[in-house]
DNA sequence: GAGCCACCGTTGCAATTTGAACGAAAGCGG
DNA sequence: CCGCTTTCGTTCAAATTGCAACGGTGGCTC
């Protein structure tokens, strides 16, 4: 059962799932009680709040959040009701659409940021000394690099 | 809006929640490929196989997995459909149940832990090296501890 | 041993998420 | 300018998840 990972990386792997999974949930809980947003909903306006025109499209969206394009679609129409954020076609491209930042979902980021961020290093970062940082750092970009990679590999049937 | 976390932790931050993110979804994926198993239930059947006796109290399973106890209800009844598992009443307390590891659903991971463990080197062990592996480890285990605690000491109101 | 409060899981129901099928455009080759 | 194939998002139905309310004990106090 353990012929293809030693048990130093099995502990390692199981720590590190566990702890996500309660950092999550954790995070996720926090944000709920001082703001009205879900983990996703802030995502969302970080990512709008940072784009050129604060408006990004769907696909690029999608992308970036990991997120399956019908959830997206769920996830933006909720947001808008909630006028979060506002949805236009695309001048570009009549297929597509794009999503808006509004005056208000700056607003509702502006308010909830300063919390979420508290919550991120009471709970995280605090407890993690520079050398640490790098080393997450580091394991983290390249794997972020490696999984994008194969995903859009996979996509192109290839080249055998 | 960067006031209480630094650029570099931040970038830190990001890169850990979005390659997580990709990381979890590629491995439900490639479970689901070569199994009938979601991530899920995979983790279920690891847990009861590793319990003394392959049993397990749904509210220490639930404790484990980081399930809210309507999910796991709804996930072993789920696997129990399936014959993976078996739910019994508690003997020593009649108002819990346990879930038990059927035969089959030994034989199920044991056919499937090959493949997810080689996914899990591929996509994110193979690529570390011991120094990394030490550091994930060590920031993790302690992550979970303080997650854990907290939310122990949540649940008791507490001593003010 | 009655009264009460805390705990264990389950249920009912609403919200969310997935996955397949679609309609509308774009892009391409002829 | 046609057909054909792809891509972009959406939609619908089904599966999953969260949340609040419950039914059934256990535990404790008096």
């Amino acid at each position: 059962m353990t012929e293809s990972l030693n048990p130093e990386r099995l502990a390692c792997w199981r720590a590190y799932i566990e702890s996500s999974q309660r950092l999550f949930t954790q995070l996720e809980e926090d944000l709920r009680a001082d703001s009205e947003l879900s983990f996703a909903d802030y995502h969302v306006l970080v990512l709008l709040s940072e784009a050129p025109g604060q408006r990004l499209r769907m696909g690029e969206l999608a992308g970036r959040l990991v997120f399956s394009p019908s959830r997206l679609t769920y996830q933006i129409s909720s947001m808008q009701k909630r006028g979060l954020v506002a949805k236009e076609s695309c001048p570009e491209d009549r297929r597509g659409s794009e999503a808006v930042l509004t005056a208000a979902g700056l607003l509702t980021l502006r308010d909830a940021a300063p919390h979420h961020l508290a919550s991120v290093r009471t709970h995280l970062m605090d407890d993690l000394d520079d050398a640490e940082v790098a080393c997450l750092t580091r394991v983290f970009e390249r794997l972020g690099r490696r999984l994008r990679a194969a995903r859009d590999a996979s996509s192109t049937p290839a080249d055998n």
